[in-house]
DNA sequence: TGTACATCAGTGAACGCGCGTTCACTGATGTAC
DNA sequence: TGTACATCAGTGAACGCGCGTTCACTGATGTAC
């Protein structure tokens, strides 16, 4: 074995970071392998031997936000603990948060990338609504009017995603900001938060 | 003059038209140019005696849905008056309507290209914020609380496009009509309609 | 009314570039003896 | 402990393709006489 043992893992796992990374800020046709390879401190010919296509590539990357257990330290002041009571709140308020919106590379993919999503093939959206499934839930547990609690979650997740993608693509920062804030508002009353 | 008078003015149109289909299904850079003169029956050559580039094009399809004033009779059963003094569920309904989900090629640009538009230039996202800042001026008209109602209909147009831009990328058709029904009630509720 | 001409919208070959993908090769390192 | 070897992760040149853009040319038609 002429490379230490996990290197292949630990190389994997760099590719699928640098890949993350740059599909985020730049859409799966606005990047190329090159640059994924580099960002991964590799060069282009290895990328082969680790994945078959690009796409495949793809998939694998749009799993990586609510999975990762990284990503719910990963800004300052916006602290997210799934197993506390108030779980709902926490998440809203994350989610539209100025440090989301200005991270645009740990960004969710799916402020980051939806219309890329909706026009690829069936297992890149079946990792995508994967994603979306797990936020529904976790809100559907802490919704305060149980009757309405399934309907509820997925008006407040997708009012947290719309808002976001939104004010992601207004020109007018100060609009953008008013977007989310009354976003936030109302996503915290649907939820009887 | 050697062609009829308005030629030149129809032509332009054509490729607009063109490029608004093509672009709503498979986003800018999965369009190519050939495609959108083909589209308009004419050939690629042409292109550059209309327009600069290709991005140049692009700004100027977004502003084509709210200010088209087809599209409020696109759809079969979908119909919305603007002056009518329930503008804004008709909107809401129209919006998330089933019509409006599976026609990606005359769909509202908010719903088809949000992410594109994050990345690109300051003029496609002008054009994008005024789509949007028009359908929030008509919703706010309308929303019965009036002490809320700059907050309730930013949050109503984000939760139209939210719903429908995730509902687009869901692999489960199933799942994302429950979410559109889901969002369509919410929407309402907090219009007060 | 008929004809020659000027105009200009449209054509399609060509250019240069970057990309996804392939593949023969390199060379560092763990292992066997 | 030292050495020769086998392994295999990584390299980078090369291929083929499609795209955005340019440009010299074509040819249909309105106009002037």
């Amino acid at each position: 074995m002429p490379y230490p043992r996990g290197h292949r893992d630990r190389m994997r796992k760099r590719i699928v970071e640098s890949a993350r990374r740059l599909f985020n800020r730049r859409g799966f046709e606005g990047v190329s392998i090159d640059e994924i390879m580099a960002g991964a401190k590799l060069t282009r010919g290895a990328f082969y031997s680790y994945f078959r296509s690009k796409s495949d590539l793809y998939a694998e990357v749009l799993g990586c936000f609510f999975t990762d257990p990284e990503w719910k330290s990963r800004w300052k002041g916006v602290k997210v603990d799934l197993r506390s009571a108030n779980a709902g709140p926490q998440i809203v308020r994350a989610y539209l948060s100025r440090q989301h919106f200005d991270d645009v590379a740990n960004s969710c993919p799916m402020v980051a990338l939806p219309s890329d999503v909706a026009r690829t093939d069936a297992k890149v959206k079946s990792a995508f609504e994967a994603v979306f499934r797990a936020m529904v839930a976790i809100l559907e547990r802490e919704v305060l009017d149980r009757r309405k609690a399934a309907a509820r979650a997925m008006s407040i997740a997708a009012l947290c995603v719309g808002g976001m993608v939104v004010a992601r693509a207004m020109n007018d920062g100060g609009f953008g900001d008013r977007l989310r804030r009354a976003a936030t508002r109302t996503a915290l009353e649907l939820g009887g938060w």
